[in-house]
DNA sequence: CCTGAAAGTGAAAACCGTTTTCAAGAGGAG
DNA sequence: CTCCTCTTGAAAACGGTTTTCACTTTCAGG
């Protein structure tokens, strides 16, 4: 589900819950971003438009946003606790790995590897968790004048 | 890099360290490993082969191994802080959704989706991050007479 | 308008997995 | 044996997440 107001509000609708002046800070501050965001990144960017809001309604919304499937989680070196939002149904990140930025990508035609790993495993494929990295256009192009790397969690 | 006593014997030397009866516990608690265990599994795995061991070296261990690549970190549903052997240099990992039950496979080519993921988002992609679930030859085969699926944490 | 019920909220406390600290315990080299 | 480095476990500290709780908001029904 692609993650704007509108879609979320139906989305809520259907479940009898509402969209909130602190849930839709939580909405737009995940899908303004263009990389990935802890639950407290979202917090403070959402705390701009909504001062009042508390870290547990950030919580609480981003597991509501998350049951809805608005929005996707990344698998970072230490953990797995970013958030991106999701555009599209089925969807894949590619987080660069120079600037942090998180693209999705759609067209994700894994037959010839599920058929492979079956044929090795054994197993019955029936789902995929893909995520891939590496440079976007703008670091790529330009690796010398790029931004430092972000500094990653921990590690 | 293989889990086993004598590659990581090697592994350690070279960095002037030793596998120590504790460490020699937590090796093989994770080797013997058919699923992905947690940290507290590993520690209670583990005592059973050495009573006096202290969960503090569970988690140093398990970063030792990891930094060595002896072991593979699986993205569950709630979190990525579970672990699985590493059988092979480059490998992923399929979590049979029955009965969870992980099986390594090697034979990945990427190629295909690596170039239409770089198509449709101008990145230049240098990493992959892939991990398959699906039913295993066993409980694919008996589908009714499955163990009943693991329970997840959290979830 | 009231009014009652259900949804929603933030501060504070509890929780809990992980990391750090620290003093003690191996154990190899010389 | 002696020194020095690696190693260890208990306990404390840490920090992100969840729970609790008293309070507020929303809204449908009367
Ligand atoms: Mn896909
Ligand atoms: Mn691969
Ligand atoms: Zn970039
Ligand atoms: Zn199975």
């Amino acid at each position: 589900m692609a993650l704007d107001a509108d879609a979320v509000v139906a989305e809520l609708a259907a479940r009898g819950l509402r969209l909130t002046r602190q849930r839709r800070a939580v909405v737009d501050a995940v899908a303004a971003s263009r990389s990935c965001l802890s639950p407290l990144d979202v917090f403070q960017q959402a705390r701009a438009s909504c001062p009042d809001l508390g870290l547990t309604t950030v919580y609480r919304t981003l597991e509501l946003l998350d049951e809805i499937g608005a929005l996707r989680r990344i698998h970072g070196p230490s953990g797995c606790e970013r958030l991106v939002p999701a555009s599209a149904e089925h969807g894949h990140s590619v987080v660069c790995s120079a600037c942090g930025r998180v693209t999705e990508f759609t067209d994700c035609d894994m037959a010839v590897v599920l058929a492979a790993a079956s044929r090795e495993t054994g197993y019955r494929i029936t789902g995929h968790f893909l995520q891939l990295s590496g440079l976007c256009a703008e670091c790529g192009a330009a690796p010398d004048r790029g931004r430092p790397a972000r500094r990653r969690a921990k590690a």
